[in-house]
DNA sequence: CAACCAGTATATCGGCCCGATACATCCACG
DNA sequence: CGTGGATGTATCGGGCCGATATACTGGTTG
């Protein structure tokens, strides 16, 4: 989840991690933290890997102290894997911490596997949706009133989101429908 | 987080693992999930420090097959733990995953720990909420429409949340004026 | 009645990620 | 001058997930 979501912020700019862990946070906002106990082991890997390279800055004012800022930029192998990542969406996709990160590179995203993922997190919320319609009219006295609570709060998450997937969906048919006339 | 969720579902009955997923299951729907992979290392995490004991169905009928299913009975000191994570809630405490967790056990939760919980659990919607305000009237071309549209349905779950928890607090005010008068 | 499959049940392993912690620098403010 | 807050890199222990392996049970179907 990282490493697509560092690939896809080094196609914007190279960045060092802390610029990395800045930006992903203004972009993902609620949805999904990163430490920087995971940003940087994941750096080192996607370096050893070949998919990143460390750009040290020529400019020496462009250093900070003593201390060498890493800089790192996006290889064609890095850019590759990125779409390879792309193409390659399906189930986990749809996960909650996974469709968020997806949904901010989405301008990088081919029209057609925004549609899958789009269509793909539908169905799995509406698939939860259905779970907690389920329980809730299920009189059962194993669940008492909180649960039932945090059941409908659940319910009317889902149900939200499903109308604004909707919305979204609509919007893409209706420029695929443009693109092709 | 499952440590403290088995400790809970063991006070309803000794369960065996496969059971106590199914029950949590049932009890958090949407919320979490907790696979097997974790469940099992954390039974024997939780029988070696005392805290749940194996008992062996003396009744051979209720054994299954040959292979011997592994009721777990919660001891003196299990109660015990329980007790004091629940008077440990603090600031982890309002993650998603945790209060969701702590909602199933409400009912066996102290009145004013139920009340830290929900009242914490405002507060941290309420930053994520103005975090999200902010991020929604900054017009920024570093954001585009798919990360908007993410910030502004984030944004209506947190308005709903809060409100939601404020319809939870006054109840528990409710009860709390009639305990008291 | 045998073959098959879905559900019940326990368990391990590799890998992702978090929180805590440590350490160092830069800059603005008092 | 010094002190706190933002910038910056890094490690470590531990929690949890998904994939995988193994095996028994009960019901359906050819």
């Amino acid at each position: 989840m990282l490493e697509f979501a560092i690939l896809g912020l080094l196609h914007e700019a190279p960045m060092h991690g802390y610029e990395l862990r800045k930006r992903l946070h203004e972009l993902l906002g609620a949805f999904r933290a990163f430490s920087y106990g995971t940003l940087y082991p994941t750096l080192r890997k996607l370096q050893r890997g070949g998919l990143i390279v460390e750009e040290v800055p020529e400019d020496d004012s462009a250093r900070w102290g003593r201390r060498a800022r890493k800089v790192y930029k996006l290889t064609a192998e890095g850019k590759e894997r990125f779409a390879e990542l792309l193409a390659n969406a399906g189930p986990q996709t749809w996960d909650d911490d996974s469709f968020g990160v997806h949904l901010a590179f989405f301008s990088r995203t081919p029209a057609e596997i925004r549609m899958r993922i789009l269509e793909g997190r539908r169905r799995r919320v509406e698939e939860r949706r259905e779970g907690l319609r389920t329980s809730l009219s299920a009189t059962s006295e194993r669940i008492d009133r909180y649960t039932r609570e945090l059941h409908r709060l659940g319910l009317e998450s889902t149900e939200r989101e499903v109308r604004w997937l909707n919305e979204l969906i609509a919007h893409e048919q209706a420029e695929q429908r443009e693109r092709d006339q």
